[in-house]
RNA sequence: GGAGAGGUGGCCGAGUGGCCGAAGGCGCUCCCCUGCUAAGGGAGUAUGGGUUUAAAGCUCAUCGAGGGUUCGAAUCCCUCCCUCUCCGCCA
């Protein structure tokens, strides 16, 4: 959520920035609505100082002893005219809130304008693209031939765009989790945390996953309204929600590996065949919240973090710095970490590290206690994945391929799976 | 799943209709006293919002959450959530 004395005081100025995320704000409907709210809210808070002042009075000569008929005849018609006064400003504050709630966050300065990925900014490239004397296949044809991987099982199992690993190939998969855990944990200084992979609601509004993007959501049917986490992100990040962090443990870091759940409403169609686009898939993901003058500083570490992982696993990639159009709802800057993919003879996308200052911290009301100030202040949250491991493991598969059919376990991934140096199917 | 007890400020804990945003204690901050240590005395110490910006002032809300009763609710009623104890079940 955007601040909303910003919005009241400089709306033009919010409305000219967020153009550039292709939103349009809707300005006369906001200060309308922002007109009225105020008027309402000092009439009704006026009335309500005046029934508490009227109500101690009535207590006071109660207890002297005095008649109060007079003063509850004096009082009778205020609570009807509080009740109105109340409604009609509840109203509007939903009403202005439901808007409020659905404006992106604005964009960082440096946000280049664009329309879609199209226009999305590259801002390096690392690592020489493998050769192959052969076509080189994509991981579908390298392992879904044998038992290795399998949707078709999955898909017997639970339904299309889920699916199974066996042997070399689910441990590959589980070792890539844990050789990212280590090196966040023992290189980047991150703390692990284990968290629910089902949420309530005020979690995923505090993200900002809700209200918009209910659609791309599994919820959990029964009463308790709980939500099969989309990433790590959500329960990590609501760790702060409703707390005033101390200075000195300021920033906090977190990484944590869990399965990520994804309704992808509207996907269908797109990446359709192999393990690109599924309905669960394993993610480490870095979670960071900091002073707010430092998260430029942490997205810059961060991202950083997440490249390191590929450079440790050899695998070739660029960086991207997303345009207006393309950036995320609740992010003031993202960088997109693209994998070169053989098989598809592209750069996809594997890591999103995002920058979201304030915008999750208004909405959770988690702050820090500035020392400088004595008070609480909005914090800055960040998050990136590192990696996701689905898209890792595709990766590895077709940048390690061989011309037999084998793939190259990466070096840094064989003290991992036993020395391992090279998989069959 | 069954039975019971609870949820109050950073922590402990009082309060069962008005004088309560909340006693008292602990902790913390500042000051005083004291040649170290220990002890003692005084003051302060929740959060969010509104009031055209900031400060002050004024004001509203918040005692797990949401409703209700009442002129007035931490206190009474209802629903929900959470915690604890015992039993059952269980990785």
């Amino acid at each position: 959520m955007l601040d909303p004395k910003l919005i009241r005081n400089d709306i033009d100025n919010v409305a000219r920035r967020l153009k550039v995320k292709r939103f349009d704000l809707d300005v006369a409907a906001i200060s309308q609505l922002e007109e009225k709210r105020k008027s309402h809210q000092v009439e009704t808070e006026a009335l309500q100082s005046e029934r508490n002042s009227k109500s101690k009075s009535i207590g006071q000569a109660k207890a002297q002893g005095q008649d109060i008929a007079p003063l509850l005849a004096e009082v009778a018609s205020l609570g009807d005219r509080l009740e109105t006064s109340k409604s009609t400003l509840g109203v509007i504050q939903k009403e202005l809130n439901d808007l409020l709630l659905a404006v992106p966050n604005v964009p960082a300065e440096d946000v280049p304008a664009g329309d879609n990925e199209a226009d999305n900014h590259e801002v390096l490239v690392w690592g020489d693209l493998p050769t192959f004397d052969y076509k080189p296949l994509d991981h579908v044809e390298i392992a879904a031939d044998g038992a290795a991987l399998n949707f078709d099982l999955a898909a017997k199992i639970a339904g299309t765009r889920f699916m199974t690993l066996r042997g070399d190939l689910a441990a590959m998969h589980r070792a890539l989790i844990q050789f990212m855990l280590d090196v966040h944990i023992n290189e980047h200084n991150y703390e692990e945390v284990y968290v629910p992979y089902l949420v309530n609601r005020e979690s995923l509004m505090g993200t900002g996953q809700l209200p918009k993007f209910e659609a791309d959501l599994f919820k959990i049917n029964d009463a308790r309204e709980l939500y099969l986490i989309p990433t790590a992100e959500v329960p990590v990040t609501n760790i702060v929600r409703n707390e005033i962090i101390k200075d000195e443990d300021m920033p906090l870091k977190f990484v944590c590996h869990s399965p990520c759940f994804r309704s992808e409403a509207g996907s269908y169609g797109k990446d359709t065949k192999g393990m690109i686009r599924q309905h669960q898939f394993e993610k480490v993901e870095l979670v960071q919240m900091v002073r707010p003058e430092a998260s430029q500083q942490a997205h810059e570490e961060l991202t950083q973090h997440a490249e390191n992982i590929l450079q440790k696993l050899q695998l070739p990639y660029r960086k991207v710095i997303l345009c207006g159009g393309d950036l995320g709802f609740a992010a003031a800057k993202t960088y997109d970490l693209e994998v070169w993919l053989p098989g598809q003879d592209k750069y996809r996308e594997i890591s999103s590290c995002s920058n979201y200052r304030d915008f999750q911290s208004r909405r959770m009301q988690a702050r820090w206690r500035n020392p400088g100030t004595d008070k609480p202040e909005l914090l800055h949250t960040l998050n990136g994945s590192a990696l996701a491991v689905g898209r890792t493991l595709v990766a590895i598969l077709e940048n390690y391929q061989q011309a037999d059919g084998t793939v190259r376990v990466p070096l840094a991934l064989q003290p991992y799976m036993q020395g391992k140096q090279e998989l069959s199917f």
